[in-house]
DNA sequence: GCGATAGTTAAGTGTATCCTTAAGTGAAAG
DNA sequence: CTTTCACTTAAGGATACACTTAACTATCGC
């Protein structure tokens, strides 16, 4: 059973290091084995294999071992949920700015603009 | 100078905390003092402060003191790049998805096994 | 079997995070 | 002027992170 639903804690945590952020842009390229991930990395092998250990624990990353090798592969779920935590709270903060904005307009209805003094 | 362009890193390290993201949530729905950001919140002040902090540093909220008060206000900026940056991920993967489907589906057109010649 | 390959496990180190309490500072209210 | 209010600063402690090296395990190719 894959990791399904990690807390966005997780997955914004996950996002937060430059290195496992580079891991996942190449799995948006495709799958991956382990050292292909690591080869773009200045660092030692077992710290890409903790890097994906967070990667994994977050859901944002699946892995199957076949033989010796372990294949990586991205899972849009975790992305997913994290973008639309973002995008509803942007959302509220732009829709109050523009209520904000329509309120200073009807009580200054010839001035065009402006900040307030 | 407010904080403007801050790295990604510093953003999603700053929205995976559940207290930050509460902050966050109680400022989309408007400014507030850091005694109002810290009312939900079962920690001391001092704490709310540094929290306070990390979210300014990450350009999410930018605050402003007048009198006695620190009035908090939410910067979409930053929160608008980290989604960017996920959705561009999410894309890629997404559309890389439809192709490898295309092309399975080309490969196999009423069969469901084939080996390519 | 032998050696190279791919990854894993263990242990340790330095730094960063998240929180605390205690003691300030400076504007505002009485 | 004194107290209260809204923070602020400082110091410290527990835990979590991001690495490291060294030693180990399984598979693959010969």
């Amino acid at each position: 059973m894959p990791a399904a639903a990690a807390p966005l804690d997780r997955v914004f945590q996950a996002l937060s290091d430059p290195a496992r952020r580079t891991m996942l842009e190449r799995l948006t390229r495709g799958p991956a084995s382990v050292s292909e991930l690591a080869r773009p990395l200045a660092m030692s092998l077992p710290a890409v294999v903790q890097h994906l250990a967070v990667l994994e624990a977050s859901g944002l990353v699946a892995t199957a071992k076949h033989g010796r090798v372990r294949t990586c592969q991205l899972q849009s779920g975790s992305l997913q949920r994290a973008e639309q935590w973002i995008n509803d709270r942007r959302l509220a903060w732009e829709r109050r700015l523009d209520r904000l904005g329509d309120y200073l307009a009807r009580q200054t209805p010839q001035d065009d603009e402006g900040s307030p003094s």
